[in-house]
DNA sequence: AATAATTTGTTATATTATAACACTATCTTC
DNA sequence: GAAGATAGTGTTATAATATAACAAATTATT
């Protein structure tokens, strides 16, 4: 059942304003230290909220770099996500490529099922890094 | 600098032999306890022969599932991953279509540069989790 | 208000992964 | 084939990531 307004918790928000203050993908260790002064104390309140961000979309989960960014755009496809992230030093940012997304999305298997989700990194390094 | 006959050594061997014998996704700790008895008993043994393994390109990480791959195909892309992957079950397969291995390589940042690599996981629901 | 569903706070523990160090084996080159 | 370099091994300890389980509090529905 939903939340009356169907707004985020207070928990919920307090994890979401930590993740979008980030200019990087945060760890969830490094998001309970940082909103312990607003009483989350134990992962197990962190990583609920993660899971219920992540559910609604407000919220990716970078797998290869155990960590989580706070979708930006608005995403492009409601089924997948596409990062581009620094090899060098972990700057990620979700790529809105309209032909990209259609042509993930669009994909099927060998039995031309579609597929439900994907998600795609895509490993390079960041302007400030080569420099 | 490399193993005389450019070889895998014996743990490598031992843990590369482990997840080829597995028909899914393998984690490090079902790896160690599978080759306990073959004298690698501790987590480092295990983790460092996966190093090199995914180093040398015999083995895929499965980011999504902190899990490991034998690479079936010999890889029709050098710097990219393609895997398909069952949400019920894990059944994962590495996925050839050249179509969209080149269209991942050759995709391009907003500055035109090209990536230097990829993962892409795509989901869904394999044949005998459908019936 | 009574019930149901969700969220919270909390403790404990499971799971995944690496640091550090001493030692051994192999490779290189002279 | 000895000396130094490189890579791999075995081991202990611990770091980092994530979830189970349960009681209490909050919010929504009737």
């Amino acid at each position: 059942m939903k939340n009356k307004k169907n707004e985020l918790t207070k928990n919920q928000k307090i994890v979401l304003d930590c993740i979008q203050k980030s200019n990087k993908p945060v760890k969830a260790y490094s998001i309970l230290s940082n909103v312990s002064k607003k009483g989350l104390k134990a992962p197990p309140q962190v990583y609920r909220a993660l899971e219920k961000l992540i559910e609604v979309g407000e919220v990716h989960k970078i797998e290869s770099l155990n960590s989580f960014v706070a979708c930006n755009s608005k995403c492009i496809e409601p089924n997948g996500t596409i990062f581009s992230i620094c090899k060098s030093c972990d700057q990620t940012t979700e790529v809105s490529n309209v032909a990209l997304a259609k042509f993930l999305s669009d994909f099927k298997d060998m039995n031309g099922t579609q597929f439900s989700g994907f998600n795609l990194e895509l490993f390079g390094t960041c302007k400030s890094c080569k420099t």
